[in-house]
RNA sequence: GGCCCCAUCGUAUAGCGGCCUAGUACGCUGCCCUCUCACGGCGGUAACACCGGUUCGAAUCCGGUUGGGGUCACCA
């Protein structure tokens, strides 16, 4: 049977994100909306975003406020769908049921559709029976029921789901990622697409809306594969009562994986996309990470902007196999982003990171001041804090870390240091550092490391701070001079 | 079990018949820079799952084996 494949290229491709609104973002979901939204970017086509919310058990609008801030954040933008709405509108498939309901009448008159009244455990006995394993499915033994049979059921107070009737031939696709996919006849078989009380399934609604909505380009997860060819079926039906035209070409995405050889599962807080952002992933970072996984732009680059993604970006260069989700590679590529911001704009993303550490127009001050200094020394926003408290601190409260305290001949150093530093007329990095290496260095010949560690913890009360002499003359000479007395006092 | 997918350093990948004694990045690691930590620079470590075949020549093509994964729902 040959199908006839969408061709288009270019500005005619429709590609879309279609998430079902349970639970909160996997990282794997985002990589899939990424590929979509940087191929339509790429071709100059458009992304639709689709909510298939037909689950109502398991669907809720949280989750679909956590998906739509997913996306906001990581700056994935749709042409059509939710919240911006389009000519298919409405792009909630719970509020398309009548839509669905007039082709599923069309459907079932042209015979494409036919009623089952088997249950699961109907089914395994039939294939126990036949000798056949029981998890080998259905075996459209209800594709001629006679009207008494039909009635003998409803006699029996059942109501009967609603199953497609798919060809007996084998049937192939072009995998845009995966090359030559065929499928042999028989190992597809009816599947239900509407349940007794009338409302259809996921393999029915997406599918259909795929159709009506233009779509394609069907980008997607792996898991998906399996049941290409029962959707190219309802193609066929779709096609022929004169729904669409064309069949979309699909794409099937390698998964993300965690740990071991498992999917990254979402009891994993690894694949919680917030997870990372509050960790303090910045979209730039983890946009450019998730691109890797299954893509890569050169040979010898994996550091790029997403504005360079989407310029080199298809899907045929997508890799088929699984990707591992490598937390320290994500954090080495966030890490150079966080170095590619301007300072300015690091301040700006550091904030929501400091707590109450950062109240004021003095403190967001001080922190636009204080952000080259840890520029270079985060890999992630979350350890801002910690580099910086010291400087939010009030002088009295610094406390000085166990494994920072100096020996007792750094009453030497800090008495030493002090005077120095008292004698300053000009207070700026260069000036202390000047000053202090006459003294300290030259004058009480101490090695660098052994003189300014043990100011270091004065002021920072830690072993490890930003650089010292900048971080002096962020905090001011006072408050430098208070600092050095505090430890001096402790010794 | 049937069907489908996948297979290069620990990880992500480059490679689409000769440029491969297999490149890059993360990781790990040595050295340099250095006020700590970083950043940066220079090195090191480590891979074509296996067996056949095609070919003058294979990581690349074909077949098989093995291993892994998915799917066979009135979930999506």
């Amino acid at each position: 049977m040959s199908a006839p494949f969408s061709t288009a290229t270019g500005t005619d491709v429709r590609v879309r994100f279609c998430p079902s609104p349970t639970g909160t973002p996997h990282v794997g979901l985002i990589r899939t909306a990424l590929f979509n939204w940087a191929y339509a970017r790429h071709t100059g086509g458009k992304l639709i975003f689709r909510i298939e919310d037909t689950d109502a058990a398991r669907d809720s609008e949280e989750s679909l406020l956590q998906l739509i801030d997913a996306m906001r954040w990581l700056r994935i933008d749709w042409d059509e769908g939710v919240e911006v709405g389009g000519p298919q509108a409405p792009y909630r498939q719970s509020q398309r049921g009548s839509i669905y309901a007039d082709l599923i009448g069309k459907l079932k008159a042209a015979g494409h559709l036919y009623e089952s009244y088997a249950t699961g455990e109907e089914i395994e006995a039939r294939n126990l029976a036949a000798g056949r394993d029981p998890k080998q499915g259905y075996d459209n033994f209800e594709r001629d029921l006679t009207e008494e049979q039909r009635l003998a059921y409803r006699a029996e107070g059942r109501e009967p789901a609603l199953r497609l009737r798919v060809p007996d031939t084998e049937l192939s696709f072009d995998d845009l990622v995966r090359g030559e996919i065929t499928f042999p006849a028989g190992s597809f078989t009816d599947f239900v697409v509407v349940r007794p009380n009338g409302a259809p399934l996921y393999t029915f609604v997406n599918p259909v809306d795929d159709a009506l909505m233009g779509v394609t380009h069907v980008l997607r997860g792996e898991d998906l594969l399996s049941s290409t060819p029962r959707q190219i079926a309802l193609y066929y039906a779709l096609i022929e009562i004169g729904v669409t035209t064309f069949i979309p070409r699909f794409g099937h995405l390698p998964y993300v994986m965690g740990e071991g050889n498992k999917k990254l599962s979402k009891r994993d807080p690894e694949s919680n996309l917030f997870h990372h952002r509050d960790r303090g992933f910045i979209p730039e970072g983890l946009v450019n990470y998730l691109s890797l996984l299954g893509w890569s732009l050169a040979h010898d680059r994996d550091v790029f902007s997403i504005e360079e993604m989407v310029a080199a970006f298809d899907v045929v260069d997508v890799n088929p196999n699984p990707a591992r989700f490598d937390l320290k590679k994500a954090e080495s590529i966030n890490g150079d982003h966080i170095r590619m911001l301007s300072s300015n704009e690091l301040a700006k993303r550091l904030e929501p990171y400091m707590g109450n550490l950062v109240a004021s127009e003095i403190d967001r001050d001080l922190l636009e001041r204080a952000a080259p200094l840890v520029q270079e020394r985060m890999q992630l926003l979350g350890e801002a804090p910690t580099l910086l408290a010291f400087l939010f601190t009030p002088d009295e409260d610094i406390e000085f870390d166990a494994d920072a305290l100096p020996g007792a001949d750094a009453a030497l150093i800090l008495d030493a240091a002090s005077t120095a530093i008292d004698g300053l007329e000009s207070w700026t990095h260069d000036t202390i550092e000047e000053v202090l290496r006459v003294v300290l260095i030259e004058g009480l010949e101490l090695k660098p490391r052994t003189a300014f560690g043990a100011l270091r913890t004065a002021i920072s009360g830690k072993r490890i701070s930003p650089p010292l002499f900048e971080s002096m003359e962020l905090l001011g000479k006072d408050s430098t001079l208070v600092r050095i007395a505090r430890l001096r006092s402790r010794l």
